[in-house]
DNA sequence: TAATTATATTTGCAGTGTTAATAATTTTAG
DNA sequence: CTAAAATTATTAACACTGCAAATATAATTA
């Protein structure tokens, strides 16, 4: 019975791949049930064969998309130097992944977990998505005592919410209005969380 | 021709509050163009005779509870002790406010602005909601002294960044888990930013 | 009162997610 | 190798959604 899981599982990751293709392309917005039967080559009904709902299938996906944005942030950052610059580094990288798709940052931000399969596993990605992307650039910094240990934890905190925060303004209420403003203005908020 | 102003007000009016019932009754999911006509006592066709799209209607509630919550605020943090003090308890009454009201905080900061009605006025009104509603806690500080005058934007900027990323995470990510943890959170974060 | 204008409604279309009944296929049993 | 059984895929249908054009009603003006 081990044929029957490795092809039920190849099916399942044609209606991903098709997913999130139409997640970085077009967006959240274009993920509908016949759109993405349609690209996988299904009728939609035979999506309900192998998922709850639509809302599980584009939660399947965030956990691609992060491992996708740890790889992208990775590239950007592993020329810098390490310690607090690289770390810098690495989030001004996350928020590019994010702004460079908007669709994924819809899909791990704004869309609403409802339904059947509320998948908290994906939301617990979600929620340590920065942290993770990071965990390197902190440990160094815990390592080469860059950063007092006892305040890792509260900083962590900080930059995750402030940088979800600024993304959401830019993102969503078009604040500040030019992507210089933005950058600018990530910048001042990363320099005042994390000194030096 | 004042009559035909003061009529066409009138019955936008309606459809406006029927819409805001909605919002905080059953929330943002739950608007619709059927659903605000018939509170409205309308034909659904009837609303595009007053409003572009449904997407203008709903973002011309903003200004209302923008209103409301700025006086949900002052109710709360009145009886504090001026200065930092009420500057804190002014943003833990806004969190407040949207955690009572979770479709207020999905039209404030989830709802996509899209279609004909972009209004841009509301978004502005979104981007200084948390500013607008402890402008008199940051004019006393600096009236007194309490914080450096060059760093109040900065100042700002981290609140309002910090405070709608933490309720992101809270209202559309589950984390934290639970209400308790959420405040001590909030409470961290406040103290970190605004020292005394 | 009749013609004109403004307003409201009905009808229709193209979408959405989801389910039940049906069709096709594959697997198993004889 | 064929017949029955189980699995998988599809079509049809339902209740929604936003929106627009044509039609009906009401109010205003001549």
């Amino acid at each position: 019975m081990k044929n029957k899981e490795i092809q039920e599982k190849r099916i399942k990751n044609y209606f991903v791949e098709a997913t999130r293709e139409i997640l970085k392309g077009e967006g959240l917005q274009a993920v509908s049930v016949r759109n993405v039967a349609d690209r996988a080559g299904y009728s939609y009904a035979t999506l309900y064969n192998y998922f709850k709902d639509i809302n599980e299938l584009i939660f399947v996906c965030v956990s691609d998309f992060q491992e996708e944005c740890k790889i992208f942030v990775a590239g950007k950052s592993s020329k810098k130097t390490k310690g607090t610059e690289r770390l810098k580094a690495s989030v001004l990288a996350y928020i590019h992944y994010f702004v460079e798709y908007p669709g994924i940052f819809d899909l791990f931000y704004l869309a609403k977990p409802t339904g059947a399969g509320i998948n908290s596993a994906a939301l617990h990605l979600i929620a340590k998505s920065l942290d993770d992307v990071c965990e390197e650039d902190w440990n160094y910094c815990i390592r080469e005592n860059l950063i007092p240990a006892e305040n890792i934890e509260n900083l962590k905190s900080q930059l995750r919410f402030s940088v979800t925060g600024m993304l959401l303004f830019y993102m969503n209420r078009r604040y500040p209005e030019t992507h210089d403003e933005f950058l600018l203005q990530v910048k001042k908020q990363m320099d005042t969380i994390i000194k030096n």
